[in-house]
DNA sequence: CCTTGACATTCCAGTTACTGGAAGGTGTAT
DNA sequence: ATACACCTTCCAGTAACTGGAATGTCAAGG
């Protein structure tokens, strides 16, 4: 397949697995005649592996070096349930922070709502209220 | 006060700072006649709003866009509203997504226990869970 | 007086994961 | 013939910093 179908297989834009390309992370597939990208099932199989790992939030690097390991034929397995723990853990965290962020900001809303909206520089604007947002 | 301590009101580190003052987010200071920048409490105000905004992850384009309406004394407080809102929201989904990628994670995770783990490529790795993540 | 250490300065380069756009070649339909 | 969608490469830019080199400044201790 050619590489949009292939984009559209992956879920990855064409640019993208272009880049993936350079970068080794996606191995350089066969060219047609015409110089086009020819991707096969192997290539599927790997790009979608990587979209999914990095739709897990694994970085780039990451991945590499699962792919490096798959392909040294060491046992990726561990590491890569070590990963997928450690990414479940730094999610939680960064979903805490979030909601505490989110909390704060509808707060912070509906307390801006109550304020004056023309008060550029005074103390009831809500440009105070950011200022100050540790203290509450 | 000199950067570090500056550094520490804010939160900022002294990198970032003068990052910040390249780009214009923040205001070059007074200078010493060494040379090392001096802030004072106006700086000290402005950096918290910053720093207050980037903790509610507003871009540095954003928050730019909020300090030259504050200066040009139109009246950011609407604009302001109206970003706090919007973050809110796509803080939300962002959550919703996180919280989803969070369970998958400790699925596979739990479910990867129950495989062997020196097997490299096989059905049984836990990579090939991931290949096929979006089928569960 | 000299040195050591903790600060400060500037500037250049690199990071992550792409994305945009230019300039050009290819394939098919009308 | 030409319009059009597709493909190619390459270069540059994005966000928000961070790291590191090379250099300057200042206060304290021997």
């Amino acid at each position: 397949m050619k590489i949009q179908e292939f984009s559209q297989q992956t879920g990855l834009s064409a640019k993208t697995i272009r880049y993936y390309e350079t970068i080794g992370i996606l191995r350089p597939p066969q060219r047609m005649s015409n110089g086009y990208r020819e991707y096969n099932e192997q290539d599927l199989e790997r790009a979608h592996f990587v979209a999914g790992a990095r739709s897990l939030e694994l970085s780039l690097d990451e991945i590499s070096e699962l792919l490096a390991m798959q392909n040294q034929r060491e046992a990726p397995c561990r590491t890569m349930l070590n990963q997928i723990k450690h990414k479940a853990d730094q999610i939680s965290e960064r979903i805490l922070l979030l909601q505490k962020m989110e909390k704060d900001l509808r707060k912070l809303y509906k307390l801006g709502l109550t304020f004056p909206t023309d008060d550029v520089d005074g103390k009831n604007c809500i440009c105070h209220l950011v200022k100050e947002r540790k203290n509450n």
